[in-house]
DNA sequence: TTGATTACATTTTCTCCATTCTGTAACTCA
DNA sequence: TGAGTTACAGAATGGAGAAAATGTAATCAA
């Protein structure tokens, strides 16, 4: 038993959300360890005993995110509709949930994204599972598996990158997204099979 | 007759030689008016009567980059093979253009683009008239116009946007480049004439 | 009269030093 | 024993004044 009365597990949620209000308020690079550690009622080296360093809490902050969407992206995954009709709305929700995240938190979104050039492993493995579900949808489709997502990722990069997510209005660019898709969908259809 | 027996535009392209010069030696950030001036034999407030700022000798040494890339893809657009092939020539001279600058001056192509996050009216312009000869390429084709280009652009984002062009290795990219532009253009031929 | 110069106002960048922050270690207490 | 504390070293940040760069205006010369 702690000291704070808080399980470890529940010191971390707490830091992380403490450290997302104040990047919220006070912007991505003036977040201090000394602060949030204050407003737990601990030192700051106790955050140490908790996260190996400033970079990983700021993992858990934006894993925290990237879960939060696994778990909408899996629903779609995991609906009843036809295989087709999910790969629109898993693209479409996957760009309705940056955009309204880099418009509404933009310091968390960019600020990272900048800090880490996307390139941590949170990032990566999220990307890699995303990309998976993708493959599992494609697969039930009949369009392809895992060479066919990478393919269809990069294709749809220009509306799901970071440093283009929040290029023109997002209603416009949801319907721009929805029309390339379904002509890369049909590309991927006419030529299924050709090379293997 | 101006007196360091230059014409104005000899004078132009000499500035401009002088600044590439300068921000390959020692990089985007530390080029400076007075250097590129006293390298000419005049003061800097000279440059002041051939740009109108610094920002316009920057535009001019980017310009005269852009030129040299429009008349290379100039070129693929009136050449004598069928339109498709002239698309995947297009695309790909673009990519390997860009590919080859990005590593081999990278401070003046990601100087600059930073720098400008690629708003400047001679990029703008520049991109407009990649679309305009994208778009004469697919109608030569029969697969759409104007709008397809800007769908064909968004598709192949991954390939050619600035801060993604040094992703992986140059032949493997320009590969997917093409399996992936084969299949957009499958895409587009099966849905031709749908929607108008 | 145009291309260039010097002189100068305004920004921007640099430098240095004090302060603050991060991360580690030795220690404390329930 | 493990969650937390204090103390501290090294790194990063901030701010003030100095230096330098950009941009303008008045002037000069071929």
């Amino acid at each position: 038993m702690p000291r704070t009365g808080l399980t470890p597990e529940a010191a971390r949620q707490r830091a992380v959300e403490i450290a997302v209000e104040r990047i919220r308020a006070h912007g991505f690079a003036k977040l201090r360890l000394a602060d949030v550690a204050r407003e737990m009622g601990v030192s700051h080296a106790a955050l140490y005993g908790h996260f190996r360093d400033k970079a990983a809490l700021l993992d858990a902050v934006t894993e925290s995110w990237l879960a939060e969407a696994r778990s909408r992206t899996a629903a779609i995954c995991a609906g009843p509709e036809p295989a087709a009709e999910r790969i629109e709305a898993w693209f479409l929700e996957r760009y309705r949930l940056k955009s309204a995240r880099a418009r509404s938190d933009p310091e968390i979104f960019f600020g990272y994204n900048e800090a880490t050039c996307g390139a941590r492993p949170v990032i990566q493995a999220h990307l890699e599972r995303m990309t998976d579900e993708l493959a599992g949808l494609l697969a039930e489709a009949g369009l392809g598996g895992a060479a066919e997502a990478v393919l269809l990722e990069e294709a749809l990069t220009a509306f799901l990158h970071p440093s283009l997510i929040t290029s023109g209005p997002e209603a416009g660019r949801a319907a721009d997204l929805t029309r390339l898709l379904r002509i890369v969908l049909a590309g991927l259809a006419a030529t299924a099979g050709e090379h293997g």
